[in-house]
Formats: C-alpha cells, structure tokens, sequence
RNA sequence: GCCGAAGUGGCGGAAUUGGCAGACGCGCUGGACUCAAAAUCCAGUGCCCUUCGGGGCGUGUGGGUUCGAUUCCCACCUUCGGCACCA
C-alpha cells in the first residue's frame, strides 16, 4: 500500500487552494445579502519573524471555526494581516539588529511563507500591514476625525515612562509599577502628550457590555474593573480664610460628619496658594519636590508620608475646622485630586491619622451596635449594614439612606452633588519613537497646533538611519522633515515629531479588512456594515484590557459619526490560554520558543494542526510537551491506511446502513453528533479529534463492516478542519471532490442510540453489574431484569428492597435495608 | 487584601442536564510479524487485597444535600490569573 506522504500531499492541495484563491470572498459590493455571513478574526500577530506555538494553538481555533462554518455554507471572510508599526516590530528588529524598514518586511515575509506552509485558510487578498502607507494614511485620517470631534487633545501630564524603551507608556501598557513589554520600572515624568478622551466613553464602555453576544465573563470583570465606575457625590470644603472652595469626590458621603482632616495631592493646583507666604511654605514646597521625584513604585509601597499646610477648610455638614494636609497617597489623577479624611471608616485615613495623631470620629456602626460602643479611635471595617451615629439629624439613618439624605441636603444649600468617578483615564497615545504612525499635525507660532488637510495624508515617515530610541522622538532629528509649511497660515512651521501608540493601529485593522483596497475612504460603510460585528473573534487574554477596550471605543466613536452602523465590534469572543514551555510563557523575548516549522517539515502540517489543539481545553493554558506529538503521525499514518483500504471499495452513497444499522453505522453517526457539537456549540476543540480517533479505531477493528467505507467517509470529512490536506487528499481518493467545500454532514437522529445497551445495575448507589439490553422495556421490566442478575442476587441475601430508581436507557438503583 | 479560574492515573486530558470515573493520546508491560531493527498489529495498564469468583478504596482536604456527587451547598488548603493608596 502507498504510504502516507505528507510532504507531496500538502504542496500538491496547498497550490490547488492558491489557484483557485478558495478561502478568497469577492471584494466587490454587490450581491450583499444580510444572511449567511461569517467574519472569524484572530488578533493579528506583530512581526517578530518568528512563528510559534502558540501562535499555531491560536490560528487553528479560527481555522476550525472557518471551515466548519463555510460548509455549513456561510460566505466566510478571515483574514490576516500583521501589526508591523509600533514599539514591538520596532524592537523585533532592535533585537535583529538592522533598520526595521528593512527587518519588517522581511519578517512579514517569513511569517506569511510560515502560514501558508501550515495551510491556514486565510484570505490572503485581503492582508494588511500597519506600516504600510496606504493603510496608516486612515490611521491619520481617523486621528484627524477624533481630533475635530474634541476626542484627542494635547496636554502636560503626569506620565508613565519606561527608561529601558525610553518612551512614555499607556496606564494600561504599566503592571505593577513596570513596563508590560520589557519589564522595567516606570518612572514618574510630566509631559506634554497627547490624549484620546476614551473617558467621555466610559460609561458608555460599561453598559454597551450588553450589546456582547459572548464575551468571556473574566474578560467582562477585567474591563469592568478597569473603568472602576463608583457613584459618590463631589462635596465642596471652604478654605478657612480664603475665598476659595475646593471640591472632593467620596463614594462616603455617609461619613462626612467623621471627617477629621484634609489632604491634598502634591500636585494639586490650589498647594501654592494655600501655602504662599505663609510660615508652612518651605516646608510644604520640599515635600511637593521631594514626593515628585519619587518613581511610582516607590509612591505606592513607602509609608504614608505628608506635611501639614497650616490652613483648614470647614466642613459643610457640621462647619468643623479641619486641617489641610498634603500628601502623596492622594492622586491627582483621580477624582478631584483632594479628598476629604476619614480615619474612622477608611483604612489610608487612618494610617495617616495615626502617624500624625489626628482624630479619629466614629460615625458608622454595624446594625446593632450601641451608637458610641467604643470603638473610640479605631478603624472600623464597612460591613453591609451600617447606621450612622454622631452625625446630627442623620443619626439612626441607615448608611445608604445617610449617603442619599445628606447628599441631598448639601445639595440643597449649594455645597455637594452625585458624582460618578472613574478609575479609567484618558488614553495616552504619543510615543517618542520611530517606527509608528506620524501624527498628522504642525505646530505653527502663530496659529499653535494645526492638524493637517486631508489632501496632505499620508506624512510618511521619514527615512531615519539612526532609529534608536533615545528619550524624544528620533523623528525630531530628521530636519528637513520636521521644516514645513503651515496648512493654515503659510508660515514656517514643525511637524509634531512623536509617533502614534501601536494600538491605534491595531484599533480599526478589523473594519480595514472588509474594504481593503479602497484608495477614497479607510472603508466603506456598505461593506463594513455587512462584515461587521466579527462573529467570533479569538485571541489571548494578555488583551483583555487594552486591546480591547480601544477597539470598543474606536468602534463607539465611529459609530456616532455615522461611519459605521454598529457599536459594538466584536460579537463574541474566545481567549485561548497561553502555550508555555519549560515553566513560562512562551516567546520570543523568554528564548524559549518551539518553531512549528522544524515539525511541519519533518512530520508535516497536519500533525501540527492536530496536535496543538489536542494538547487540551483551549482556553485554557497548555504546557508544550514534545512526548504526545508521536500520537498525531501515527493516527494520520492510520487514518491514511484505513481510508486507503476502503477507497478499493464500492462507493457508499451515504445510506449504506439498510436496516439494521451496524454498530459501526450507528457509530459514524454519533460521531458526526459530538464533532458538530463540540465545535458549533461548545468550543470544544480537543475532543473532535479524540471522537474521530474512536470512529478510525472502530474502522480499523471492522473494516469488512458494510458501513465501513461510509464510516472512512465520515472521519475524512470531520478531521478536514484539522486537517485539511491528508483529508482532501483521500477524499479524493474516495472518488470525490473539493472537501473544503462539501456540506458538512448531518447525523440522524434515530441513528445516534444504540440497538443494544448495556444496563448498570447499582445496589444502594454501587455498581454491581451490566447487564445486555435489547430493545425497549419498561421500567418495571428493567427493574425485574435487574433484581434477576446472580450478582445483584447476592448483594440482596434475602433483604427487601425499598425503592427502585430507574434512568431509561441507562441504569436502575436498588435502594435495600 | 479583594475578585476570578483551576486542582481527576506515571503524564496531557475526558466525563455536556446529578446517573458506568479515567474516553482519546502519551508512556509503560507482554505478545505477533522480522535474520534484526523500524513501522505496524494484538492484549494489558487507577491503587490495594484476592481462594481469580470477586472484594475494598479512589476525582485537593473536611463536612453536608441526595437512592446516587468529579458535577450542587458550606468551610478549608494549594496553584495560577486579574485588580490593588481609585477616596
């Protein structure tokens, strides 16, 4: 018999499906139904030139998916492109060594060679790369729309900078204090930048979450936290002395009467007037510089620290003076930058109440508590339900009755709101690098920052030998560049020299995709409202946040712009788990990298395919083991020998299983029941292969079965996904043709149970034998049957049994005592 | 600290609605084929006891609900992930 060769058999289908351009959907408009579509998107890779497992475990998810649903007959559109812009494939070829106009395309190029040696049913028409002008022209193109929707503007901020990348860094682009990409500490700077308002749409963000089809419910929690919404009222306090008012945000207005002091950030606008000549000036201007030069870390994990101001501010409730101190546990960033302090009911307040021995008023207690049981001068944690005491006509309320109540009152007397706060900030988009986005504005002395005219897109980016990231923008040196005209004025001019953050790119590439290569607009509202929602979109759960929640918001932006007709871009979403290898996570920045390629080559593409997927449950992590691989060959080797046998055979034409149906019929069709379950409803990636394993083991025990050319049929046709090349491959050889677009089969229903079953008998919840049943009986037959068995017999020695329960089809439990 | 996920043979894992625990694969043991090896095929493989009929134990730990629990409930342990001065 002609052995299994991978080699020849995947070259040979592999240029079969580029001839024909078979995973390619017409780009043009017409014949556009609404129905039958199916968008499946992986996040798409950046260029690292390298190819990985985890990589492969990644695409097979969409690969499976896009097949099965094109011969369900869906018009099918994945596509792929690569991230090539930005700070990874800018470091991708720091790490190479060369210039990445140089490195990046020859990485696409391999990464492609890579993909396409994997027969990854893509549409390869359609693939983009970020770097290319013609695609970021609409990346500036949409900056440029954000910008006169008042979505982007530019301001002196506290920044995150990372010194090893010697950029500035997205809050969500900091984990614990340290670069996410290179793990260096960050380092606390003001600067000018520029921002995306993505905090106009926070709420937005949050309740659209709605809109979502199928998101995972950890990914929701993480999005969710991230914008950390929480209503609480803004409170204003009176500076004692001075004519000024500043407010505080709370989540507690309950407790203002247990206000015992006030704290200001460092960085709080209203510091140097507080303290402008007066005697705590010095003072308070040394912790102000001392605290600024702290790195972020070290502000988070240091002991709270902090001077007084020697002013007081009066508390609107109860007109108490209470001190003003500023300190650097408050953050500027988030609420009002002050906060009024409760040391009681707040665990900081009363760190710092204690250092500096400050008072401390209890003003909550638990339901049932004597109002003043002393818990005099102690922090008392919140529990669910709380009354107020100590606080004037609110005591005995209970605390959200109190938060309401005094809110109101405030309100009343013009001195407090609800107020909502958030955790999320504005997205900070600049970086001072080379390889990104040019942002697409001059700065003119006399007209300040002008964006430029659309007929001036795209500003390339210039030719800089030495890209080397070093602390600003490598752009700045390109001079000649730099040096422009100002579009509004005909002044001279400088161009804005910072580049776009990688995940601007990455936050539109899904809607480019439908429309790829329209030279008058970024896409086509027609086209991209038939694409769009993605129907499944798949990728790492690193993504959660970032990625993620900035393609919502690009998606809700353009949507209210009436770019697109939907708001949400991704209707249901898979996280796959990480693949790691020897303990960490694979990649290329741990050295610790399995090429898929050296595989393919020696085993060939399909075995990789399988394999990955059957490592296990995909969302979740898999370990790398090179031991379970052997597995893959010999069930293709297998596979390849028994269909071959039953290719010499009489074709089948599908209902071969005159009655009685054989086992192995009955088999081939319980077979088609799991796979298509697994894959369209459960996502169940591992298991299909392990139930066509059953069918071929089955097949190899009974190949003279009559149904035995029928079950070889179904086990090409369900491994095709998998593996798409051995399975066209015999399917040809079985006297058909083109797989990839054959109709999925359908199991019978009256097929899918066995003729016989084998009953399990229990005696009081243990099992204590099978028994062979043929045909139906009833409930009280089956019981009969099994008070019958030797076995049972002599479990009951004469005792009476109680009760029967009986599981049709399956098991019956005699209860006795 | 808070939130979430997970814990099953020597290993990866399966068991979908509370109903046969360990599918499938790896590894291992024995056998067939072979001059030999590879490949392939067949049989076995949770642990303990056994008079070979069978019996006992077993899904992180301890309880509970139930005729019956890997599955549901409570408490705890371990591992991983997210958040963490967010007022």
């Amino acid at each position: 018999m002609e052995q299994y060769d991978p080699r020849a058999i995947e070259s040979k289908w592999q240029a079969v499906w580029d001839d024909e351009r078979a995973f390619s959907v017409p780009d043009s408009t017409e014949d556009l139904a609404s129905e039958g579509k199916t968008y499946v998107l992986e996040m798409l890779p950046y260029p690292s030139g390298q190819l990985h497992m985890g990589h492969v475990r990644n695409y097979m998810l969409g690969e499976v998916v896009a097949h099965f649903r094109r011969r369900h007959g869906y018009r099918v559109l994945r596509p792929m492109g690569f991230d090539s812009f930005g700070l990874p494939a800018e470091n991708a070829a720091i790490r190479e060594g060369g210039h990445p106009r140089d490195v990046t395309p020859r990485n696409i190029a391999g990464m492609r060679r890579q993909m396409t040696r994997l027969g990854w049913a893509i549409d390869w028409d359609r693939t983009l790369s970020t770097h290319d002008p013609e695609y970021y022209r609409w990346t500036q193109w949409l900056f440029l729309k954000f910008y006169e929707q008042g979505l982007v503007y530019r301001k002196e901020v506290p920044v995150k900078w990372c010194p090893n990348d010697q950029t500035v860094l997205a809050n969500e682009q900091v984990i614990d204090g340290h670069c996410e990409r290179c793990g260096a500490e960050v380092e606390a700077k003001s600067l000018e930048q520029w921002l995306f308002r993505i905090t106009a749409y926070a709420d937005r963000l949050l309740d659209e979450m709605d809109l979502l089809e199928s998101w995972p419910e950890r990914v929701l929690t993480m999005q969710r936290n991230w914008i950390g919404r929480s209503q609480g009222a803004e409170v204003l306090f009176r500076v004692d002395g001075l004519d000024v008012d500043i407010p505080v945000f709370t989540t507690r207005p309950d407790t203002l009467f247990g206000a015992t002091f006030f704290v200001l950030a460092p960085e709080h606008p209203l510091v140097e007037r507080l303290v402008d000549g007066t005697p705590h000036e010095r003072e308070v201007r040394a912790y102000v510089r001392r605290t600024g030069a702290r790195s972020a870390v070290e502000r988070e994990t240091k002991e709270k620290d902090g001077v007084f101001t020697g002013r007081f501010v009066v508390n609107p409730v109860n007109e108490a003076r209470i001190p003003v101190w500023v300190s650097d546990y408050v953050l500027m960033e988030y609420g009002t930058g002050a906060i009024m302090a409760v040391p009681a009911h707040d665990e900081r307040d009363f760190a710092f109440a204690e250092r500096y021995s400050l008072a401390v008023k209890p003003v909550v207690v638990p339901a049932g508590d004597d109002a003043d049981a002393e818990h005099d001068g102690a922090f008392v944690a919140h529990s669910d339900d709380e009354v107020v005491v100590n606080s004037a006509q609110f005591s005995g309320l209970s605390a959200p009755e109190a938060k309401r109540a005094i809110v109101e009152w405030l309100e009343g007397r013009g001195s407090a709101r609800f107020a909502t706060g958030y955790r999320l900030r504005d997205w900070l988009l600049s970086r001072q690098r080379y390889w990104g986005t040019p942002i697409p504005i001059v700065h003119c002395e006399r007209c300040g920052i002008v964006p430029l005219p659309e007929d001036q897109l795209p500003v390339l980016l210039p030719d800089v030998d030495d890209y080397l990231p070093k602390g600003r923008s490598p752009l700045a040196a390109a001079e000649h560049w730099v040096r422009t005209e100002c579009p509004s004025c005909g002044g001279e001019a400088r161009r804005e020299t910072d580049t776009m953050d990688t995940f601007v790119d990455s936050s539109w590439y899904f809607l480019r995709y439908t429309d790829p290569n329209n030279r008058a607009a970024a896409f086509d509202r027609r086209i991209v409202d038939y694409w769009l929602p993605v129907n499944q979109y798949i990728g790492g759960v690193e993504h959660a946040i970032l990625h993620l929640l900035y393609s919502r918001f690009f998606t809700k932006v353009l949507n209210d712009m009436g770019m697109v007709g939907f708001r949400e871009p991704f209707a249901r979403l898979f996280t796959q788990g990480m693949v790691y290898y020897r303990g960490a996570k694979m990649s290329k920045s741990k050295g610790n990298v399995v090429d898929p390629t050296e595989y393919v080559e020696r085993h060939g593409a399909d075995a990789v395919r399988l394999y990955l997927p059957f490592l296990g449950p995909v969302d979740q992590d898999a370990e790398w083991q090179d031991t379970g691989f052997d597995g893959m060959v010999r069930f293709l080797r297998k596979l390849w020998r028994v269909v071959i046998d039953q290719a010499d055979r009489e074709p089948s034409d599908g209902a071969a299983g005159q009655a009685p149906a054989s086992a192995l019929h009955r088999k081939a069709h319980r077979t088609i029941a799991k796979v298509t379950d697994d894959i369209g409803r459960r996502f169940a990636m591992n298991t299909p292969i392990a139930s066509v394993m059953e069918l071929v083991n089955d097949l190899a025990r009974a190949p003279d079965d009559r149904s035995a050319r029928f079950a070889a049929e179904t086990a090409v046709s369900l491994i095709q996904p998998y593996a798409p090349h051995v399975a066209e491959e015999l399917w040809q050889r079985l006297g058909y043709e083109r797989l990839w677009e054959h109709p999925w089969p359908k199991a019978d229903p009256a097929l899918l149970v066995e003729e016989r079953f084998e009953l399990v008998v229990q005696v009081n919840g243990k099992v204590r034998d099978r028994i062979e049943i043929t045909g139906d009986l009833t409930e009280d037959e089956l019981v009969d049957r099994a008070k019958q068995s030797p076995r049972v017999q002599a479990q009951l020695d004469g005792k009476h049994v109680r009760r029967a329960v009986v599981v049709p089809r399956k098991l019956v439990n005699l209860v006795i005592g």
